[in-house]
DNA sequence: AAAACGGGGGC
DNA sequence: GCCCCAGTTTT
């Protein structure tokens, strides 16, 4: 059978869309960082938690880490995003004006932010075409045969190759809710996957894959 | 290349 | 009880 991904992506996109009722750039920054090896009940819970009591990147540039940590702590690793939160926060006021930057290469120079969430950031925040190679991304492109790699960064030149730049955003969004839902890292549940009659994986036991 | 950070949920 | 989560930084 001959394979068309771009249909394959487009299939993915339609039936697992991810929506982001944030707007704001910060607080979606925050919410990225919060968000970073959690689940998404968690990061809400702390970002509500947060932004409950700092409402800009003003307020919060003058907290103290310790003010963050039971705030965020369903999240994990509450100290360290603690600190670099702040780290942040200080970093926009002085540096550019409390604003958010919208290019990859100063975003990249914040603490805490690498290449995943800066591109979150960008697409989320600023609806730019940016791709996010996390580790659903990763999985769900070599188990679908799309690619054929051995790390998130080769996963992403390849990606890039064989996906139109308009999708790249919407996909990496519904990539994450198809892999919490269906192509799950253990046990997917291949027989109601949409994407079964084309999937070389499908039906076939899959060990959790190395990234 | 590997360790450390980390609470919460699934199985 | 073990494994994983829209990872990044340090050793």
């Amino acid at each position: 059978m001959k394979r068309d991904i771009v249909e394959e992506a487009n299939k993915i996109i339609s039936h697992f869309p991810r929506f982001h009722s944030e707007e704001d750039p910060f607080k979606i920054l925050i919410e990225t960082i919060l968000s970073q090896r959690t689940r998404d009940e968690n990061t809400e819970k702390a970002a509500k938690a947060l932004f409950s009591k700092y409402n800009n990147v003003f307020e919060l540039s003058k907290a103290q880490p310790e003010d963050l940590y039971e705030l965020i702590k369903p999240s994990g690793m509450y100290k360290q995003k603690s600190k670099r939160i702040i780290e942040i926060s200080k970093i926009l006021v002085d540096q550019y004006n409390g604003e958010v930057p919208d290019t990859l290469e100063e975003l990249l120079k914040l603490p805490g932010v690498g290449r995943k969430t800066a591109n979150i950031v960008l697409y989320v925040g600023f609806g730019k075409k940016a791709l996010a190679v996390d580790t659903h991304v990763h999985r769900i492109s070599n188990r679908l045969g799309w690619v054929n790699t051995k790390t998130p960064e080769e996963t992403e030149d390849e990606l890039k190759k064989i996906i139109p730049p308009e999708l790249w955003g919407p996909l990496n969004g519904a990539m994450v809710n198809f892999g919490q839902k269906i192509c799950k890292p253990i046990s997917p549940k291949c027989f109601d996957c949409i994407l079964k009659d084309v999937c070389p994986s499908a039906n076939q036991f899959l060990k959790p894959e190395k990234k």
